[in-house]
This record gives C-alpha cells, structure tokens and sequence, in this order.
RNA sequence: GCCCUCGUAGCUCAAUGGACAGAGCACCGGACUUCUAAUCCGAUGGUUGUGGGUUCGAAUCCCACCGAGGGCGCCA
C-alpha cells in the first residue's frame, strides 16, 4: 500500500547513514501503535547497537539521537504532515487527507478485489475436510473445513492459484460395518432427509449391536471378505449408499459455502498404495516381514541414520497384506503431484494427533526420492471438545451434530431478527438468520490459534455479542443503511479536508492495512490475522459511527464521509468474504 | 521412557523480538425524539505458570522445572 512512500524514505536515510558514517541497516517499517496517529514507523536500536560494538553504553539515548539527526535532516516526503523522533522510533505521519482520498478512491475503484495480490503464477493445494462417508458429521469436524476453506480464500487473495481438495473416507473398517448391518436390518431403505444424520444414525447403530453382541464381529469379516472379493451385492451397495453420504455433504458444503476443485477418495489409492509399498520392498527402503507374521514396515530412524528415536517406524501395510492409511496416503501424495506437478505446496488441513503419522509419510517419501516429498506440509490444528475436556466421538455417543448446530444457530438468529425487523419478508428474514447463524458458527473456530483446543459449549456457541461475526455483520449493516439512505449516487472523490477525527483516522488507518495483512495471513497460515481485522474494523466503524454523523453532516464533509462509509463497507464485506461469512443487507 | 502442543485479567482469548501487554464475556455505573441500541461510553481487573539464559530490548527465542492435553510398528 505504501511501498513507494517507503523506498523513497529507505534511500533517504540510507543516504544520511552513508554521510554521517554509520553502518548500514534493514530498514524494518511497522505502523505507529499510538490510536487516532497515522503512519509509518521504525526503529533504530539494532543500529545503535552496532555502533558500541559490544561496549558499554545508552543504546535507547543513541537510537533516539540516530533518529533525531535523520528527523532533521531528511525533509518531510510529499505527502506525510509529520516526521518525529521518539524514544528511538522514527515516526512518519501521513497526511490524512492526501491519503484518506487516495485509499477511499482505490478501495472504491477496486471493490471486492480491494486488498487482493496480483497473481502470483504458483499453485498451491489444501486439502481439508476429509469427511468419513456412512458416517455422522459433527461439529468437531468443522474446524477442518472451516480453516482449509478459510486458508484457500486467504491463500488465494494473497495471489496464489489455489486448489481444494477433499479427501472421503469412502472405504475402511467404518464402512463395512455400516453395509453389514444396513443389508442385515435396513435392505431396501433410503433416507428421506437430513441424509447425513439418517447414515450416522445407522453407524451407531452397527456399533452398538457389535458392542451387545461380539459374536456379530464374524458376519462383518464375512462381509470384509466379499467386499475384498468384489461380491456384486455389497460392491453395488457399497457404491449405492456411499453416493448417498456424498450428496449429504455436497448439501452441507452448499450451505456453508464451502467449495472443492477436486476430490480424491480413500478407495482409489488402496491398490496404487500396494504397488508403492511393492516398489518401496525392492527398493530395501520398507522391510517385509510378513514371512515371520509381521507387517511391512519403514525403520525410519535407522534409514536416515539417526541415534534418538524420532521418526520410528511406519506401518506400511498390515500382515495380512490390506492397505491402511499409510499406504493409502503415499500414493495420494503423489497422485497430487502427477495431476499438479507445478504445485509449489500441497498442503495437509489435519488435526495435530496425526503429526507423527504425517511426518513419517512425508520422510519415507523422501527417502524414496520423490523430490517433491519436501513440498508437503502438515497443517495441523488442534480438536474441538465438549466442556471438561471430553472428546467429540460417535462411538461415545459425545456429539454436536452439525445439523443440530445449524438449526439452532440460525433460529436462534432468526427470533432476534424478528424482532429487530418485523418488516422483512420471511424469506428475507431466514436469509439474514442463516447469514448471522452460520457465521456465529464460523468464527469462534477461526478466530483463535490453531494449535488451542476450541471448547464447544452451547452456551458461547448462540451468543452473538461482543467478538463474534454478528458485531462484524452489524457493521456492515450500519455502513449499508446509511448508503441506502443517501438516496443519490456516491459523491464523485473529494479531499476531506484537514479536519479529519480521530476515529475516521482510525478507521482509515485499519482499512489500509488490509493488503498487508492479507500478505501476513497468507504466510502464517493464519486466519486469526483476518479475524482481528475484520473485528477491529468494526469496531472502529462503530466507534465513527458515534463520533461522526454523515448524512446531516456539511458538505464537503458529507460527501467525504459518505465515500469512507462505502469503502468501509467494502473493506468489512472483502474480510467477511476472507472468513468466509456472509455479510447481509440488513439485520 | 521418548516426542509434540498449550499455560497471559475471575472466564474465553489477542498481541511482525520492540513504544504504557490489549479485547470480549461477567460484574458495577451511564447513553436511544438522532444514519438500526445485535451499538456506544466509563469503572474494576496483570510479577504473561516458576527459575535461569540469549539480546540494546523477551509474553514471544533457548534450557530446566511445574501443570494440562495429545502422540509413539499393523486405528484413521
């Protein structure tokens, strides 16, 4: 945003650092942290750490004495009001106006593309979600989604070419026990609605009959065997039901608004992980110790030669000859690379208890010496659990369904939209309590570090006050109404004048950061990034909101300030879209 | 036993190695004849788990310890 305005500056102190013989140095800008001041800062302790050259000596008076002699010397760049030395800091204050207009205009110019990175021409992959299919979906489940999603937008707004990828647990022990049991008790049903809860439903069931009765236990390895042997019957089931899971993801996915480029499923790497794990035998990378009752295994640590125990040993396909995750998941990471050899990252959205496991694909893999193995990485994240640390499982019976969730979220939306907005068609209103609900949802589970557990409980999950996406949306309405009260079209670009408050500054302020922190985002891997700016855009929206009357304002100060409220708008609605949360028209 | 995370206000969480560690919730006190009060303003609240180290400067990096959680050859 102000990279012009920063080199410039670079090569002035720079110059003044060559004249007055003092060392060179990296010029590290961040912005000045005092509220309602706008502007560059940087500082200049390493520098006059430097010049003691390990003695003794005052490095914050040396800092401030650098700074004050660049202050004087250098004289104030066109467009800056201000240029101040202080406690070792060199500050730089714009010149509102000159760059209110100048961000308003581009924000307004650009519009959603506002705070988006040119293209960069290098693709990356994550993939996420990874649902088990004959299975319920619940709410632990969401953070993958929802932060492989999140990541995806973020990743392309900072100007990578993005692909989304899902992984279906099409196939497994899961599976079969859910084909058992529906052909022995359930032949011929189907469900009607709400498919994803009907085929969980079922999967409990299969686990509690096996649980009641162990014995049961052989009619399942009967029904592994025909599957292993492709018997008609349970293959056609198998493809039957599996289609039914997938539509009632593909119904979930539409609601959340969670999109894939592309879907790889378990079942069609069982037989290429076979042959990699083959190839890995002949190749003395894996050991085959079936002969004496073993399974086929990658002694990691003594491949790469290494004392302590680190990356131990790696299963690579069980005694009996089957394939399990690790097999799977080798010829998945290729096949990722055969169909995008040009991927620069291929990028892994799983919880953190599999590190090891990921670690121990991706080390083999290079040992095996697909170049690409190092350009995998896991993202890992930590789980959603009920309050006293319990686990969310089917087996235990400890699960928010996503369903549940979302009904009680959006009509727990839609009562307050009621009566905030006894006047909206119903249609309109269900709409705005979707938006609401879904992204009260969405942002508790990105707006904190990945690796902390997220604590479900009813409670915080239906309050949508204070840090919560309803503040954001609020904002956005706000901003909305007022432009919708203007009743004209936008006021072509006007200086605002000098006498800029505060919170206008402020809020200028945060909308111009907005491609850096996208930038920021993108490289962390962090949707917290995003999360705070777009809270702390509204709030400074609201604070202006307060502070500054619009439309019965003065002109020039009306059409100024009508400009900031649409490129405030326009910046609260583009981070909303990052998280992906939707922003309504009214509330 | 080894490895990985996490520990910040009563609670839930922020904070590119940098300026006085900030929000929300809860609690207390205020603000709607005004562009939507799903809002705003004010008050209270801290030896950043403990002890060392690196650095001009540490919540942040390193080491040790304490506490919580997770992982470790045929689950996914």
């Amino acid at each position: 945003m102000f990279e012009l305005e920063q080199a410039l500056i670079e090569e002035k102190i720079n110059q003044y650092l060559r004249t007055t013989n003092l060392p060179e140095m990296e010029i590290r800008w961040a912005w000045i942290p005092f509220n309602g001041q706008w502007g560059i800062s940087t500082s200049f302790f390493q520098l006059a750490a430097k010049t003691f050259a390990g003695e003794k000596g005052n490095v914050a008076q040396r800092a401030t004495e650098i700074a004050q002699g660049i202050a004087s010397a250098i004289k104030i760049p066109d467009g800056f009001s201000k240029i101040e030395a202080l406690n070792g800091y060199l500050n730089l204050f714009f010149s509102p106006s000159i760059y209110t207009q100048r961000i308003v205009d581009e924000v307004l110019e650009k519009e959603s593309n506002f705070g988006r990175n040119e293209r960069l021409g290098k693709r990356v992959m994550f993939e996420f979600s990874h649902p088990n299919t004959h299975k319920a979906f619940h709410v632990g489940h969401l953070r993958s989604a929802f932060l492989g999603d999140v990541l995806s937008r973020i990743s392309d707004a900072a100007g990578y070419d993005v692909i989304r990828a899902n992984y279906p647990g099409d196939i497994g022990m899961h599976v079969i026990k859910w084909l058992w049991n529906y052909l022995k008790f359930h032949k011929g049903e189907r469900p009607e609605k709400d498919i994803t809860r009907w085929m969980g439903s079922l999967y409990a069931e299969a686990v509690k009959r096996l649980d009641e009765n162990p014995d049961l236990e052989n009619e399942v390895k009967e029904t592994y065997i025909k599957w292993d042997q492709k018997d008609p019957e349970v293959v056609e089931c198998w493809k039957e039901t599996r289609e039914w899971s997938l539509e009632g993801f593909k119904e979930m996915y539409a609601k959340l608004d969670i999109k894939f480029d592309k879907y790889y499923f378990n079942s069609m790497f069982e037989d290429l992980g076979k042959e990699m794990v083959d190839d890995l035998i002949a190749r003395g990378i894996a050991q085959d110790e079936r002969a004496e009752g073993g399974a086929v295994i990658v002694k990691l640590d003594e491949k790469l030669g290494l004392k302590d125990e680190k990356y131990r040993v790696l299963v690579v396909r069980r005694s009996d000859g089957t394939a399990l995750y690790a097999t799977e998941d080798l010829a998945l990471a290729r096949q990722k690379f055969l169909d995008y050899s040009d991927l620069e990252r291929s990028y892994y959205v799983v919880d953190v208890r599999q590190s090891l496991h990921f670690q121990q694909v991706f080390k083999t893999l290079e040992i095996a010496g697909y170049d690409w193995a190092t350009r995998c990485q896991h993202v890992s994240y930590e789980l959603v659990n009920l309050p006293g640390n319990v686990v969310m499982a089917s087996r235990e019976g400890t699960v928010v369904l996503l369903e549940d969730l979302l009904r009680e979220a959006t009509a727990r939306a839609l009562e307050v939209v009621r009566e905030k907005n006894p006047d909206l068609s119903e249609e309109n209103k269900i709409e705005i309590a979707e938006a609401v609900g879904i992204g009260a949802i969405k942002f508790p589970m990105l707006s904190r570090e990945s690796g902390k557990i997220v604590t479900f409980d009813w409670e915080s999950a239906l309050d949508f006050n204070g840090q919560a996406a309803p503040y954001i949306q609020y904002a956005y309405v706000r901003a909305n109404s007022i432009l919708k009260k203007m009743n004209s079209p936008l006021p072509e670009s006007v200086n605002p004048g000098e006498k800029l408050t505060q919170s206008e500054i402020a809020l200028i302020d945060l909308i111009s950061r907005m491609p850096s922190e996208i930038q920021k985002a993108a490289k962390d891997l962090k949707p917290l990034t995003i999360c705070n700016l777009a809270y702390e855009l509204a709030r400074a929206f609201n604070d202006f909101y307060t502070q500054c009357p619009v439309l019965s304002a003065e002109e020039p100060i009306r059409s100024a300030r009508l400009r900031l409220v649409a490129a405030a708008r326009q910046a609260i609605a583009n981070s909303l879209a990052l998280l992906g949360i939707t922003a309504p028209q009214a509330m």
